[in-house]
Formats: C-alpha cells, sequence, structure tokens
DNA sequence: GTGTGATATTGACCTTTGTCAATATCACCC
DNA sequence: GGGTGATATTGACAAAGGTCAATATCACAC
C-alpha cells in the first residue's frame, strides 16, 4: 500500500463537485485477491495463536499434538485452521513419523506486512 | 509474532512422544481478538481495493464519491466496507459539507505489519 | 496381522459476511 | 419549505466460515 504521496494539485470543494483527483494505487486486482486470502488466513483469533505458537519456535516449530495442547479448540478444529494456514502458504509442515511438525513461513509474512507499508 | 528464539532445549523423538518444548507467545487472548480484527478488515479484495486507494492519496485522503467510481461496487457495499475499516479502527471520516473524506490512519495499519514481524 | 495413537477428512450445524435494492438522513441551494 | 444530491442504514439473501462429533488414514509396535 505504500505509495509516494502524488503532488496533489490544489483542490477547492465547489458546491456542485467534491473537487477530488485520485491517484489510482498500484495494485491490480488479482494481487488484491491474494494478499486479501492472507489476511483473510489471520483473520481469526484461533489461528492467530497458532501463528504465534510457531512465530515464538521458529527453529524447531511446533508439534501438531503440542498445538492442539495450547489452544483450547478440538483436534478436528485445530487441524482444519493448520489447513487454512497451509494453504495461504503461511506455514509449512513436516510429517517426522506418526507426528507432524509445522513451521511458519517467515517470507510469506514479511510480505503480507510489506504490503501494509 | 516476533519473538527472540527460545533457547531450545535438546529433543529426541522418542516413539511415545512427540518430544516437543513449546515455547508461549507474548500475546494473550484479548490482544489476539483485536489484532484478528484488524486483519479481518483486510481480508476482503474490495475493501483492499479503498485501502490501496487511500493510501495512494495520503495527504488529502479521497472523497466516498470517489471511492465509489474506483471499485465496481454499489455504494451501499462501498459505504458499509468503509464503516467496516472504521471500526477496525484503519480509516478515518471526515464530513466537509455534503461530501465526506476518508484517511488512512498510517499508526493502526503500521501495528499490524509490525505484528507480522 | 492387530492394536494403538496421531493427524486428516467428512458431515452437519449455526454464525458471520458480502452484496444489492430500497429507504432514510442530512446538507445545501433555490 | 421543497428539491436535489451525497452518504448511511435497513432488510433480505446466498455464500463462506468456525466448530465439533464421527470417521478415515496411516505409521509404528507387538
Amino acid at each position: 500500500m505504500v505509495k509516494p504521496p502524488a503532488p496533489t494539485t490544489a483542490r477547492e470543494t465547489s458546491s456542485t463537485s467534491c473537487g477530488g483527483s485520485v491517484c489510482e494505487p498500484a495494485f491490480d486486482d488479482p494481487e488484491l485477491v491474494i494478499y486479501a486470502r492472507g489476511f483473510a488466513a489471520l483473520s481469526d483469533p484461533t489461528r492467530l495463536r497458532l501463528v504465534a505458537l510457531l512465530a515464538a519456535n521458529p527453529t524447531t516449530g511446533v508439534c501438531v499434538c503440542d498445538l492442539v495442547d495450547h489452544v483450547d479448540r478440538s483436534q478436528p478444529t485445530v487441524s482444519h485452521h493448520l489447513r487454512v494456514l497451509r494453504e495461504a502458504g503461511l506455514v509449512s509442515s513436516d510429517k517426522r513419523g506418526v507426528w507432524t511438525w509445522y513451521r511458519l513461513d517467515g517470507t510469506r509474512l514479511g510480505r503480507l506486512a510489506a504490503v501494509l507499508g
């Protein structure tokens, strides 16, 4: 969203027009849809808590069983949320034997942060 | 979500336990709900386009009538989205006569960006 | 192979959300 | 005051989303 402020031309509010001159942003619609999907993945408190847990354990990641223990939601619900995060590209999963470990994808998260300025 | 990586203790994957030691994040639930609401406000392409338009015109803001012209949605729908953004604290509105101008709240947006690292 | 335990998927439920048409509000001009 | 035009609100509807119980899958141990 960051954009160098355009040299705003003088603008007089007349009674027949708001007098606005709008500078178009440099984002096209497909881009917006992708970013919106990313933010949607972060729009749920449970998912945000999962992200926080993963962010607090960046080097090792966290096993699903531990995530379930920490979020006060049923195991299927946690699994659903992890799927949403994975499909948004924000986390990656790694199956080791019976256990599945999730890890945060800092790059994707950083790109979303960059969009916000 | 940024958190100094805790000194992860050695962890052996046994057959009876994943062996994980989870470092708790420094976010409490009310905080998560607030942030989630912020991201939810950014989770719609139409709203994201509105934000982009406002970000591209930071000094003056943009009049609602111009926003409606630029987003291919009905006027009530645009009004609805602006309300969502306003209630999330991401934009502020300013009534000048018949026209209402919206402006981006960079601080709030920046705080959301900071949460992402 | 059988059992066990970790994770994923399915199905069902209810809530939330995006959208528009219709209507309301409100400021301004004549 | 009546008309006009900008914005907000309401109501209705379909679609999407969060949750859990039940079930499926799959790896490992015995």
